[in-house]
DNA sequence: ATTGACCCTGTAGTGGCTACAGGGTCTAGG
DNA sequence: CCTAGACCCTGTAGCCACTACAGGGTCAAT
């Protein structure tokens, strides 16, 4: 027994939003599904399978044009998995560059912190962002 | 000698883009200059240094509103510093929240390398996409 | 029959730019 | 004086990945 669902319970189900399921059936992500009569969108186990698929690879940070090629890779079962490994590898190093963009930025904002007795004209945020030279202690 | 600039000169003495000047201009975060007969706009030495906050704000990861704020703080020299402060700690926050966030994810994908070597029906990346339990090791 | 939960389409908004299209202006060389 | 090319103008649309309506139709229980 296959079981049917609407889009409600299938985003109950995933754990995905309504608007997000229609948009991911708007940019392909997701194929259309059958439809009532009515016009509801009936879901089977097949998709619910999909989303979630789709909802990790967005927990994981992937982009959306990641995850479009991870599916097309994961629906090809009998060809190796490099890509895959190398797409992942991209994403991870991807992700070192972001946390080092961060850390970088954290170093910076922790030495300005901590001048809250001062006046705005001599404030060492304010100077920072106009431009005066900071002394490099 | 009050120096002025057109828009392209102002770009590149502040490393801004002009599409980008212009939609600060815009968004109301830059005043709007003086106009020649001609419609271009020409900047002062003030327009620059007000630039350049912004751009060093956009740098430090403060978001266009933050900029504004610091903005309006910069503005008033005889008001005591305390809200910058506050800013500046609260945006430390959310860098530090985003790293937390990018180190978790990082983790999680270092875990999925290597297995190039295999089938995609039995790659871990995929499954662990699909949701096939990963053994916990 | 009515209520209320659910579903549909289509459009517009978010942030912070960026990229045109389709024009006008300015300046240096010939 | 004329023209080429660099520069400038406005207005609009696109990017990403959603999210939030407005204005309607459908379904199940009472
Ligand atoms: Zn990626
Ligand atoms: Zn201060
Ligand atoms: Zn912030
Ligand atoms: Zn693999």
């Amino acid at each position: 027994m296959a079981s049917s669902r609407t889009i409600g319970a299938l985003s109950r189900e995933a754990g995905v939003g309504i608007e997000t399921i229609r948009y991911y059936e708007r940019i392909g992500l997701l194929p259309p599904p059958r439809r009532a009569e009515s016009g509801y969108r009936h879901y089977n186990d097949d998709d619910i399978g999909r989303l979630r698929f789709v909802k990790r690879g967005r927990e994981l940070g992937f982009s959306i044009d990641e995850i479009r090629t991870l599916l097309q890779l994961a629906a090809q079962p009998e060809q190796p998995c490099a890509e895959a490994d190398r797409l992942v590898r991209e994403h991870l190093a991807e992700v070192e560059q972001r946390i080092a963009d961060l850390s970088r930025l954290h170093a910076e904002l922790a030495g300005l912190a901590c001048c809250s007795e001062r006046r705005a004209s001599d404030c060492r945020i304010i100077e920072a962002l106009a431009g005066a030279p900071l002394p490099h202690a």
